[in-house]
DNA sequence: CAGTGGCC
DNA sequence: TCGC
């Protein structure tokens, strides 16, 4: 036993060096982020990305603010059109820049202000294989998981893909940070589980905010 | 069944 | 090759 664990706010766990689980974070602004997820995805619907292999990914996904992540034959990339509509994506919502930065803050990482929220849609079966987020311009920037609705099992390893996996369940409001050391680390999502219900309906949503430029 | 390697 |  350590002083270490007593040493960090509530709620607040390391799970590896710059990265950090921010349990029922996002609980506060509940109401208005669910209000602002609503917006966006009626802007900009959520839909199933093919892989550069052809492959069609089981989460439907969408996005807000500047730039977009996006999948297709041609590869991985960042662009400021959505591709569905050839208009800009839906603007970033404010209370959405705003969890974002508070929990970066709360995880040691000051001045982050994302230009991609790529949003993830989970239904009953659908996952996120083990990846690494590494299409963005400048890494010095950490990433912030927001988690809604339904739980899922998240994996968080290591640089390398045959890395020891950590394995935690993401709750309805948890925030996950990873930076500096652990920026590359490699993460994914186990097919979400039926038989769980909440006022979101039948869905996990994901809401990653990045700084892709 | 979780983890691993390899796919072209 | 963020899937199988």
């Amino acid at each position: 036993m350590t002083l270490d664990l007593f040493a960090q706010p509530a709620g607040k766990e390391i799970i590896a060096p710059g990265a950090c689980l921010l349990r029922g974070l996002a609980l506060a602004r509940e109401s208005a982020i669910w209000q602002a997820l609503q917006s966006v995805i009626a802007q900009a619907p959520l839909r199933h990305m093919q892989t550069p292999g052809g492959l069609t990914m089981s989460v439907a996904m969408s996005n807000c603010g500047p730039l977009g992540w996006v999948s297709d034959r041609q590869g991985y990339r960042y662009q400021a059109l959505d591709p569905l509509s050839q208009q800009p994506w839906p603007a970033m919502p404010a209370e959405f820049m705003a969890l974002a930065q508070q929990a970066a803050i709360l995880a040691g990482f000051a001045d982050f202000t994302p230009d991609a929220c790529l949003i993830n849609q989970y239904a009953v079966g659908a996952k996120l294989s083990l990846h690494q987020d590494k299409d963005e311009r400048d890494q010095s920037h950490p990433i912030v998981s927001v988690s809604l609705g339904l739980p899922a099992t998240f994996q968080f390893g290591g640089l390398q893909r045959s890395d020891k996996l950590l394995r935690t369940e993401l709750q309805h409001g948890d925030v996950v940070v990873w930076g500096g050391p652990s920026r590359l680390r490699y993460h994914g999502i186990l097919p979400l589980k039926s038989g769980t219900f909440s006022y979101m309906g039948t869905y996990r949503y994901n809401l990653t905010f990045r700084r892709a430029s």
